[in-house]
DNA sequence: ATCCTATTTAATAACCTTATTAATAACTAA
DNA sequence: TTAGTTATTAATAAGGTTATTAAATAGGAT
């Protein structure tokens, strides 16, 4: 039973519940007794809920963004990058089917949280944004690809992709299919959405 | 100052607050202090916080909806009709901005408002999914378009254009330009969102 | 065994919540 | 004016929240 430490429980069972029911609707009440311990127990390890909050929304804000981080091959062509990217995206999404709206939530209700993921997503583009930029500035030149923007390539990635995580509680309703084919179903659409994306790209 | 009835005051008050900060974070007293007004008042009127949310969400659904339950010209082209149905979606988006993320979070935090959703929704689709069915599959039988489903259709469209307004906090954060200039910005991604809807369902 | 330290619990202060009750105030009709 | 509604407020019950304090317990080193 304490083969993992209280703390490490703690955080682990904070983690499940903030995912599951947001930070205002999780008490530190709702965690003790999950974990099976004394609520007091819990500012002891981490000090207030703000701070345990904090440790695991910086953890997931991470994951989240994790897909976009992976480094590309550098001599495939722009489209090839692209689609690995898609892919890659719809799959980090897939293993963590909740964050999307974990994330989403969390800097609706508290617009500081904002800066967290601020500081990812730019260092993230310092990082492959220049040289990205690059090539699609070639690729429209050499009239491969249609005028536009990485910008615009990340809102319709991030629209398709997230989408289907987003609605899934809606979805999971009218579509009245087992869980595995429900899953295909799933892979099907990352195909479909990056046929979109790079179709969406073509001149 | 009375010219407009408490109960109506209190209406739209609840109404701005719930679809800014959600149930669960707006009190019946937060209500009550921006109406100027006793807490009991309220309960005075709509008997429970519980009931007097329900009437504003059941609205507010329909509202999300609505662009989808406005009839479309019978003789227009399938392509046309989509067409319309994606600009008019993102059209009352817009003028609708918080209410994508309002449904969403509620659904997430309380199930049992899928029902109200699922029930308009059935709804909407008893009324045009069978018609539009049968063009789609005369469109896919004369190769006019690829071979796809309705649901597809719908999920790529509400995706990319309820994309838009769920991320924009995060959105506004990246793009620093004046308000004016965004909203330009905002109309022309409903082109492009039209644009790539489309594109999806060439052959 | 004893002391020391780290862990865990119990008790509680100082809030905030919603719904109910009874007491007023305002208005309306006879 | 008076009686009867309707609208509004004050007071409060019963519960829940987080953080703090002090007390209890456990484990290891001496």
């Amino acid at each position: 039973m304490s083969d993992k430490s209280m703390e490490q429980t703690i955080l682990e069972t904070a983690e499940r519940l903030f995912i599951d029911r947001g930070f205002s609707l999780t008490s530190t009440t709702d965690i003790a007794k999950e974990v099976g311990c004394n609520q007091s127990l819990i500012n002891y390890y981490f000090r207030s809920k703000e701070k345990l909050f904090q440790t695991i929304f910086k953890k997931k804000a991470l994951v989240f963004l994790a897909s976009l981080r992976e480094p590309l091959e550098a001599h495939i062509p722009l489209q090839e990058k692209i689609r690995v990217m898609s892919e890659r995206h719809f799959m980090t999404l897939s293993e963590n089917a909740k964050l999307p709206f974990f994330i989403l939530n969390e800097i609706h209700t508290n617009p500081e949280r904002l800066n967290v993921v601020k500081t990812i997503i730019t260092d993230i583009l310092q990082q492959i944004s220049p040289s990205l930029n690059e090539e699609l500035a070639l690729e429209i030149q050499e009239g491969r690809m249609r005028n536009t923007t990485l910008f615009e390539i990340f809102l319709t990635m991030a629209s398709l992709n997230i989408g289907v995580f987003l609605f899934h509680p809606v979805l999971k309703n009218f579509i009245n299919k087992p869980n595995d084919e429900l899953r295909t179903l799933l892979l099907q659409r990352s195909q479909e959405n990056t046929r979109i994306l790079l179709l969406s790209l073509e001149p």
